[in-house]
DNA sequence: GTGAAAGCGCTAACAC
DNA sequence: GTGTTAGCGCTTTCAC
């Protein structure tokens, strides 16, 4: 293994100083030609590439975002990452990308590693439980993006980008409304988020506006993320037989996987005897047995944004509100 | 802002030299209960987390394993993926993942960028292009891991894991001669990749070996993956006309959408007038108009495997390959 | 224009 | 047991 070469080697190579090696890196406009033409080619010599990590310690601070996700499993954190991606990508760094699975220490355990990296900031969707940890590294510099909810303090490193949730909650029944259908069963995740809370409350309330009160009763919380529900099909089976249920408004990208599993699974007709609403486009949408109606988040848009307020360094607190627009297919073609 | 604390703040604090204090964190079992409580008071007071970059820096490289992906909009990409988080937290580190586009510039770009950061270790699916590179990153201690192909030289450094992409090809070809449907059409991409060689392969020959002879126009190229083609929707039309095809493989998981699309464009029956075989199993494929026939590969494993190569950093080149199966569903059910 | 030297935050000999 | 010292590979004053 031939030993990396360093950059004293290079200087020693082409006759010069380490300062001078520096300088004609880094642009600077004050060494001759002459010199900055053998520094060029000592480091093509000994394919020099300097070490972002010394480059970085010097700086006190990496370049790198770290983007802290539940998982892989919704298309929306897919696309959220690839907003990031780009933008990283146009700065010329490398995007760390951490999976916290849902649970709160592990969640909590890469956010450390990331400020042990020196991220230059970082963006997530943990939870409540990493506030003080959030907060601590905002207060050493780390730039902090809360995705799907607002910060518990005010900071001026701590931002915040979201969907209008509210908006998604009433785009839903407002569409629900048009079909006439307004027995719904939300489906949502047991875990209790300003998500949940929001598109549920938007829902609620424009069913209100509507004259339709919907209660507890029109909730349906899914424990198990991670396999198909019985409770929740025998859930729909009952709701259907008793006349209680003719629509079906999953809030977030697997739940609507749930919802849809479990709806094929009783055999009813889909929209015929129970529309479904769903939340996030992907590809296959389009090409179920039931074209999926979805509330699509700009959620490219959404993860550029954070990526871009990290690279900012904005003086005071961002919270960006993007809104939720809906895609109607066959699933609630009545 | 609160600057943040180093390691000689922590010394100081607790009336001890740093060395002491980098014993202290790093399990040294040769310092005092006492001197060590001191430490670990002043660690917590001042809130203080080692600079893993510095760490990094003097061991002359990181501890982090970066990934390149040509995108994300394949299944398999973001099993693969996730199998190599697993591992990354398992050793408590944290994974860079970087997108290509399939673009063999950028693919260059993210392999320097991750050279920079001094990887302990890249996992790439960018094709020969940046071989170069990734022999001189091998020869300077970087283990180098090849998805979906073989290292072009030999070297102790450079290894691989992939598919038995041959064993797809026969395996798409053994269900089709079991359901009686021999007139198919493969669908590629355009891209010479050894993927789409030995997919292709496989399947030719085990045609041949079933008295079937299968060739150039039995393949249907797709320039551009990021959209639907009106091409290959008239390309299955005709051939439906005429009898030439009544089957469609698809090599890849992009592939296979793009072909499902273009398929369903046509307004043919699905398995009836067209059967079709894709590749990669993802959550909703059971729930298509028709629900889909895949050859899934083991994705999540192939991840952990790679990942696994870099940490060990074994001595010699590492080559794994994996055996796909085939998920039969309505899509081919005649 | 260019070099010497100090220092970024940490670890590892080597002393005592 | 613990401190001193010399780096890891780089950038940046400050001289010349």
């Amino acid at each position: 293994m031939q030993r990396r070469a360093t950059i004293s080697a290079v200087a020693q190579l082409a006759g010069v100083s380490t300062a001078t090696v520096s300088r004609v890196l880094n642009g600077g406009e004050l060494v001759s030609e002459l010199t900055r033409q053998r520094v060029r080619d000592a480091v093509n010599e000994l394919n020099y590439r300097p070490s972002g990590l010394t480059q970085a310690v010097f700086k006190g601070r990496s370049n790198t975002i770290g983007l802290l996700l539940a998982d892989m499993r919704n298309p929306y954190y897919i696309d959220l990452f690839d907003g990031v991606s780009q933008v990283a990508r146009e700065v010329g760094t490398l995007p760390y990308l951490a999976l916290g699975n849902r649970d709160e220490t592990t969640d909590r355990r890469m956010l450390e590693l990331m400020d042990s990296q020196r991220v230059r900031g970082v963006i997530t969707t943990a939870g409540t439980a990493s506030d003080d940890l959030v907060n601590s590294m905002a207060d050493s510099g780390t730039e902090c993006v809360y995705m799907a909810r607002d910060p518990s303090i005010t900071h001026s490193r701590l931002h915040s980008v979201r969907l209008d949730d509210w908006a998604a909650g009433r785009l839903a029944w407002e569409h629900l409304q048009q079909i006439g259908r307004l027995r719904v069963l939300v489906v949502t995740q047991s875990e209790e988020t300003p998500t949940r809370r929001d598109r549920v409350g938007g829902l609620f309330e424009a069913a209100r506006n509507g004259r339709v009160e919907l209660g507890s009763d029109n909730i349906f919380q899914l424990d198990n993320l991670t396999a198909p529900s019985d409770e929740l099909r025998e859930r729909i089976r009952a709701g259907h037989s008793d006349g209680s249920i003719d629509a079906i408004f999953a809030t977030t990208g697997i739940t609507t996987l749930r919802a849809y599993e479990a709806l094929s699974a009783t055999g009813l007709r889909i929209p015929e005897d129970i529309v479904v609403i769903g939340l996030d486009d992907f590809a296959w949408a389009g090409y179920l047995a039931a074209p999926l109606t979805v509330i699509r988040q700009p959620a490219v848009e959404m993860g550029r944004a954070a990526a871009e307020i990290i690279l900012r360094e904005p003086d005071e607190s961002q919270q960006l509100k993007f809104q939720p627009t809906l895609i109607a297919r066959g699933s609630t073609a009545v």
